[in-house]
DNA sequence: GCCGTTTTCGGCCCGACTGTTTTCAGTCG
């Protein structure tokens, strides 16, 4: 069901894709992306909003995309794609990803030199024939073999941790470049996107070949893209592989505009840029203009002010309506990380964690916490150390000792206990009843009736939390096969809670289940999952996911003080 | 392909960079 939405997006990205190709007029190309793009962020199933006939009101989807959709969901086809597929070989669609080759020159070598994909491509190549194209020329080909090259190795987008660990790297590098000031994250990064392609970093500079220098001097560049007076792009050398790093440097009078308009989203600053249009301004990267005039640049603020609209939380910059919502004055409060008063799903070393129950109340106070939820693994979970019910007894004795002596500080008393292959809970009730709170999570059996399990966990009167519901990693598997909007409509029947699970690797629910479990009315809980002392930092990657999903502080059960939190928890 | 109380036709975000040209096209973000 849920996938439908997902099916038709891309194949509407491949007709744009295709059209482009084909040389149509890039707006048709820019139609059908928006479109894609629309279908990808609807929460509901699309054939729902062809039943009520809302569909074509959306704007971006006019008559001839609802048409499509509708005829997509009756016949499982779109003629059209077909249509356009009969002059595009399939494997030419992935030419377009090679950069520094569009569609225009794709259109030309298909036409004139008969190639079909990649290996006709580099044949091309190596026989000079691509060379003698009109308009292409020695620098062009080799610029396109370099980007075959990128593609080849390693270019997949990297994890948002491991995007920021490499930001705050060359930031600190770049603290030491002559002139430079004003140093920011943008694209992506910012806007706390779950993966990140480039990294993108801008910043303000009395002369800025000079700092463009200083920054492709950087010790684990090892190749320089681009080397100019306001732009450099490097790759960087990692444990993971090759990252792009691109440093813009701008004047300190248009440092709100470049970073406005470096944060993006693009779809976000072509709104704002319609906008503009409206009231007969201009807006680029240097500024606002009126005319010859610029009449701002300096601060985000200043950009936004002249349109009426606030400064918008970067992660909210995804032309999802909050342009239409600010300018009517409705755009949501969101959460922020000072919000969060504790981490709701922390590890520690009686299970499969590192840090000791006084260790964890240590890094819990440094952080301004005022509690912890200890969730260790139940015995089930073999692989993991998970406690016997003894043991579980005699950690809530212990942590009862701890809390005695403490003040203004607590560790809850809980479990991250698994649902067993028959949907079951891995500790006795008698047991549950000793905890302040109960997170249930699979662990084992990703296939088998995984959503009939999470549901009879739901309705286990003892249970609070779901922990990490789709159990997907970013880096490397699926997640379970489960019916997630059957489990989100059992939460909300249930009364139950559905975690975040803020580690970099899971970040589950996303940006997408949460939205629709918010709109549900269903509550959150954040938690790092943490095992180590390193990872509580996780915790803002959660919170800015949230954000994304537009939360706010009621929606999300760790804004509460503990007490509070105890009493949600038991009604 | 979408959209509209300044338009149902003629617009559609803007600029940098590169490489190919000799005034511009393609690509990118």
């Amino acid at each position: 069901m849920e996938n439908r939405n997902k099916e038709i997006a891309n194949i509407f990205y491949r007709i744009a894709d295709a059209l482009e190709i084909k040389g149509e007029t890039g707006f048709k190309v820019v139609a059908y992306q928006k479109a894609a793009r629309i279908l990808e962020d609807l929460t509901q199933d699309v054939q729902e909003l062809v039943n009520s006939g809302q569909l074509a009101e959306i704007p971006g989807i006019g008559k001839g995309m609802a048409e499509k959709i509708e005829e997509y969901l009756k016949t499982g086809k779109i003629k059209r794609y077909e249509e356009v597929m009969k002059d595009v070989p399939e494997e030419l669609l992935k030419l377009l990803e090679i950069p520094s080759l569009g569609g225009k020159t794709i259109h030309l070598m298909h036409k004139e030199l008969k190639v079909k994909n990649l290996d006709d491509l580099k044949r091309v190549i190596e026989d000079g024939s691509l060379e003698k194209l009109y308009g292409m020329g020695k620098k062009k080909v080799e610029n396109i073999k370099k980007g075959i090259e990128l593609i080849e190795h390693a270019h997949e987008r990297m994890p948002i941790y491991e995007a920021m660990t490499i930001a705050e790297d060359v930031i600190e590098y770049l603290k030491g470049a002559p002139g430079i000031s004003h140093i920011s994250t943008a694209g992506s990064l910012r806007r706390m996107k779950e993966t990140i392609g480039d990294i993108d970093i801008l910043a303000t500079g009395k002369d800025g070949q000079k700092t463009i220098q200083f920054f492709v001097r950087h010790p684990r560049v090892v190749q320089v893209l681009a080397e100019g007076d306001t732009k450099g792009s490097v790759l960087l050398e990692t444990e993971a592989g090759k990252r792009q790093v691109d440093l813009r440097i701008v004047e300190a009078d248009s440092f709100g505009a470049a970073l406005q308009y470096f944060t993006g989203s693009k779809a976000h600053n072509i709104k704002l840029r319609g906008l503009a249009k409206d009231r007969g301004l201009k807006i680029s990267e240097y500024g606002v203009f009126k005319g010859e005039k610029k009449i701002a640049g300096k601060t985000e603020e200043e950009i936004y002010e002249v349109f009426g609209l606030p400064v918008f939380p970067p992660e909210m910059r995804e032309d999802r309506g909050e342009i239409e919502l600010a300018l009517e004055g409705k755009l949501p409060e969101i959460i922020e990380l000072k919000d969060i008063r504790g981490d709701l799903h922390v590890h520690s070393n009686w299970s499969d964690g590192v840090m000791t129950l006084e260790e964890l109340v240590e890094h819990g106070k440094k952080l301004g916490y005022s509690y912890l939820a200890v969730c260790d693994h139940s015995q089930a979970a073999k692989y993991a150390h998970g406690l016997s019910p003894d043991r579980l007894a005699e950690q809530i004795k212990e942590i009862d000792k701890i809390n005695a002596r403490l003040k203004g500080f607590r560790l809850l008393k809980g479990t991250e206990v698994d649902i067993l292959a028959d949907g079951s809970i891995d500790f006795p009730d008698s047991l549950l009843k000793k905890l302040d709170l109960v997170v249930a999570s699979i662990h084992s059996g990703f296939k088998k009736n995984v959503t009939e399990r999470i549901i009879s966990a739901l309705k286990h009167p003892l249970v609070n939390i779901i922990g990490h519901p789709t159990g997907r990693l970013i880096s490397g598997r699926e997640g379970y096969d489960v019916d997630i909007d059957k489990v989100i409509e059992a939460a909300a029947q249930y009364g139950k809670i559905l975690e975040l699970n803020a580690y970099y690797d899971r970040l589950d629910l996303d940006e997408f289940n949460l939205k629709k479990a918010k709109e549900k009315g269903i509550l959150i809980a954040i938690g790092t999952d943490t095992h180590y002392a390193h990872g509580f930092q996780m915790m803002r990657f959660g919170v800015g996911i949230a954000r994304r999903a537009w939360l706010n502080k009621k929606d999300v059960l760790n804004t509460l003080p503990a007490d509070k939190l105890l009493k949600t928890m038991r009604k």
